[in-house]
DNA sequence: ACTGGCAGTGCAGTATCATGCACTCATGGA
DNA sequence: TCCATGAGTGCATGATACTGCACTGCCAGT
């Protein structure tokens, strides 16, 4: 393994570490998520072996992190100024179903969604970096995200970026709950750091 | 090779050949000018193997494109889904109730806990700047912030910063459940960098 | 002391990445 | 026709990524 190959096996496994501490995530658990044997884990996170991408692309997959952001070079990442997201609407739908705002600061709410059968909500693109994680209470509930769309029954959970077009539906026919999480960078004061394209 | 790698080996083997191609170079001269064999840049150019990142980063160097480049996913999935019973539980009480990590990503995380009659889950301060955000589902909860303590009752939802010690508590003869956001500031190295948005 | 649970190491075995060489095939120019 | 160049293949070989298991050390709880 050369000196540039080191030092990005390090990067990385910095990272992982990291991103595996902040969940609060044995080793035991990420090995097993991701479908790697822990052994590998413990080797990655201290940048003693140079990985396979397949490896990394498992490791990557279920910390939710994307396999570039891992792989980035230590560096410093230009700075890029977002657009004004819109702020969070209350929706009404024609059946009765409605979408609450139970809780909010600044930067986090949370929203408890009720959807009858038959109600679809479509929500525009909010803020770059913005984040959101629901978890469907009773009910089925379809969430389109960029032109994929997944089922959810109750106790799914989903994690997805809140910046592309995306739309909660109700296609059957018993009432759906699901509370929602939404993560908006602040805009405007904050200088947040997203990767440039090269 | 599983599928999501041979994709991936794929999609950055095209990349590979069609950067060559643009700059007009051989086989040969772009294996010797990263220092891998020619046949390996066959190979990956073919999608045929799973490289290690040491060989991407020498190819990629050599093309002068970055890294992170030659590896995002054609069409990004920053979708993850959490099926019902697969989160990662954090505490579980001796009664039965628990703490289950539905879905999380860099900066949030979305947490599912059911709380018997008599549990009680004692958390410490979080990182300065942290936001917890609850909504009680059924049943009833008191949350201890600080010195202040908070009865809630199903529907009944608090907002409050994680970064002093706090607790949740079930003193009633009802199960309990309630959701659970949690934000996280990142205050570490300035290592972090966000996931470019494919 | 005696349990877990987690982080991390050591080692043997297997799969495969990665190399080097020899070869075929196609193109194009003298 | 002969020769040169580049793309791509088949194969034997060495290096190492990756796995699984056993083990140590550490810490918290009883």
């Amino acid at each position: 393994m050369d000196q540039g190959t080191a030092d990005l096996a390090l990067a990385i496994g910095a990272r992982v570490k990291r991103e595996r501490q902040a969940r609060h995530w044995t080793l035991d658990q990420l090995a097993e998520a991701a479908g790697v044997s822990r052994r590998m884990v413990v080797n990655v996170e201290q940048g003693g072996v140079n990985p396979s991408v397949g490896t990394l692309l498992r490791i990557s997959d279920a910390l939710g992190i994307g396999l570039p952001a891992l792989v980035e070079q230590p560096q410093a990442k230009p700075v890029k100024v977002t657009r004004s997201g819109e702020g969070a609407v209350l929706w009404s739908g024609e059946s009765g179903g409605r979408g609450v705002l139970v809780a909010g600061t600044e930067v986090v709410e949370l929203w408890d969604w009720t959807l009858e059968p038959g109600d679809r909500h479509v929500s525009e693109a909010h803020a770059a970096g913005t984040k959101e994680l629901l978890q469907v209470q009773h009910g089925t509930i379809t969430v389109h995200v960029a032109d994929e769309s997944n089922t959810l029954s109750a106790g799914d959970a989903l994690a997805f970026a809140g910046d592309v077009a995306h739309s909660y539906e109700n296609p059957h026919t018993q009432p759906a709950r699901f509370c929602l999480a939404v993560f908006e960078p602040v805009v405007g004061t904050g200088l947040r750091s997203e990767a440039g394209r090269a």
